[in-house]
RNA sequence: GGCGGGAUGGCAGAGAGGUCAUGCAGCGGCCUGCAAAGCCGUGGACGCCGGUUCGAUUCCGACUCCCGCCUCCA
């Protein structure tokens, strides 16, 4: 499975997050479902904005993407995202681009154009626009933006770019340049998974044109079918608006968690179709938070030893099937809400197979009490206890207006106390 | 202009030709010193107009509205 990776000039935003998250499911369940799965993630650690960026900066390019690429690390691994088996970077695969630029050149599917760049000639593919239902002459290429007039047709596109000063470049039959940006997903699937392969990831809007032009190059070059099914996840929205980095109205991982839980973002970006579109609010996150606690409250007050799913249990049965069917997160989880429910019930196997089910889905392996009791603001565990302690005190006296006080207090500094008879637990908000 | 996707109860969000999504929120009860958590019960929906059908929110057609792609974008 390859998915198509970040462009590393910034923090990742939720959008990232999203596709990131996404695919982690997609991998796991596939590797649940008992296939083996090589899963590569490509990094596009060369391209203009970086180029930018880094003068901008005044940093080398190396340093600024060497900085994002650790910044993503820390992300995924927040939410929960496996490291995928390979991480190329665009970079480091410059020679089997070239490789592949020089088959299509033999082929005549590529042409130099007078400004001195290699194009791929849509027009001499045939099969052009296959992916995303499009016809070359419905296109309007140029309609917002200028076309190169040494190109063949508006829609050809780069390649291999001819070198501009001040920029990184690389010897090519060509003459000095860089890779366009198409050429990478290409060269790099085809290089850790050969000229043929089964899943392709990636974004709704990298179909067209960038998906399309993969399977342009690809099956330009080798004359076989490139891959076997396509997944496109949908977008990450705010305010019904598609959040991006070109509209500024994006959210960047890093803040979002400082305010939510890593695991809540993982769940709240798991409650919805992996093609839907999901909006972005705090009520939503907010709406996640409470779902999950529920899901933590019942493995708290019903621990369960790590046991490997018992895949012939109905709502086991349901959640394979919800996942079999294009990887029905939603319902899925509702099964294991449904688990939850048994729990509360006094079902002591329903907490087993809970928690079996979440890891499944990067979800539930944490401590009950570490997720209940997490980040509570400017506030120490002893601290807690000690009112917790004079609380009792005070209710063994029957002070109850004394022992309100405390709980009151407590809660403005965000935490609910819960008693269970004699004893008192408490968690945050 | 072309192509594609979508409209579900207060909110989020699945789904199926006629019996429950699920969670949060609401309401009634139990538990509790009072709460919280939990339990039991409960109201509430399928954009609009036609058609097919014994029956459609689910199938077909028109309409309205929303979103995405056609430019770098996850």
């Amino acid at each position: 499975m390859y998915v198509c990776g970040v462009t590393v000039y910034d923090y990742l935003h939720l959008g990232h997050a999203r596709f990131m998250v996404v695919f982690d499911m997609v991998r796991r369940w596939l590797r649940a479902s008992g296939y083996r799965v090589t899963y590569v993630r490509n990094i596009t650690d060369i391209d203009d904005k970086i180029i930018r960026r880094a003068a901008e900066n005044h940093e080398p390019v190396e340093a600024l993407t060497e900085r994002f690429i650790r910044a993503m690390d820390e992300d995924a691994a927040a939410l929960g995202i496996e490291k995928p088996d390979h991480e190329p970077r665009a970079t480091q695969y410059v020679p089997e681009m070239q490789a592949l630029i020089r088959r299509l050149e033999e082929k005549h599917l590529a042409y130099r154009s007078a400004s001195g760049d290699v194009n791929f000639a849509v027009r001499r593919f045939p099969g052009y626009g296959k992916l995303s239902c499009k016809s070359l002459d419905e296109l309007r290429a140029g309609e917002r933006v200028e076309v190169d007039a040494s190109k063949e047709d508006p829609l050809d596109f780069v390649l291999w770019k001819r070198a501009k000063p001040d920029e990184p470049k690389w010897p090519s039959p060509w003459g000095d340049g860089r890779p366009g940006w198409h050429i990478e997903c290409s060269a790099m699937g085809c290089a850790l998974l050969g000229e043929q392969f089964d899943i392709h990831g990636g974004g709704m809007d990298l179909q067209f044109p960038h998906h399309e032009n993969e399977i342009a190059q690809s099956e330009g070059a080798t004359g076989k079918p490139f891959v076997k099914y396509w997944l496109h996840n949908g977008f990450l929205r705010v305010d019904d608006e598609k959040m991006s980095k070109s509209l500024g109205n994006f959210f960047v991982v890093r803040d979002v968690l400082k305010r939510y839980d890593p695991e809540v973002v993982r769940f709240f970006l798991l409650r919805s179709h992996y093609r839907s579109p999901l909006n972005y609010t705090e009520a939503n996150l907010e709406e996640a938070k409470q779902s999950l606690t529920r899901l933590y409250t019942a493995l708290h007050e019903h621990p369960a030893a790590p046991a490997p799913v018992d895949w012939n249990e109905p709502h086991a049965q349901r959640f394979r099937d919800a996942m079999n069917d294009d990887f029905g997160t939603p319902e899925a989880l509702a099964e294991l809400h449904q688990l939850a429910n048994r729990v509360f019930q006094g079902d002591p196997r329903a907490a087993g197979q809970l928690k079996a089910l979440g890891g499944v889905l990067g979800l539930l392996q944490r401590e009950p009490r570490e997720f209940l009791q997490s980040a509570p603001a400017g506030v120490s565990a002893q601290w807690i206890e000690e009112r917790i302690a004079a609380r009792r005190r005070a209710r063994e006296q029957k002070n109850f207006a004394e022992a309100d006080r405390i709980r009151q207090e407590l809660l403005d500094r965000g935490i609910v106390l819960e008693d269970k008879g004699a004893a008192t637990t408490w968690r945050r908000v």
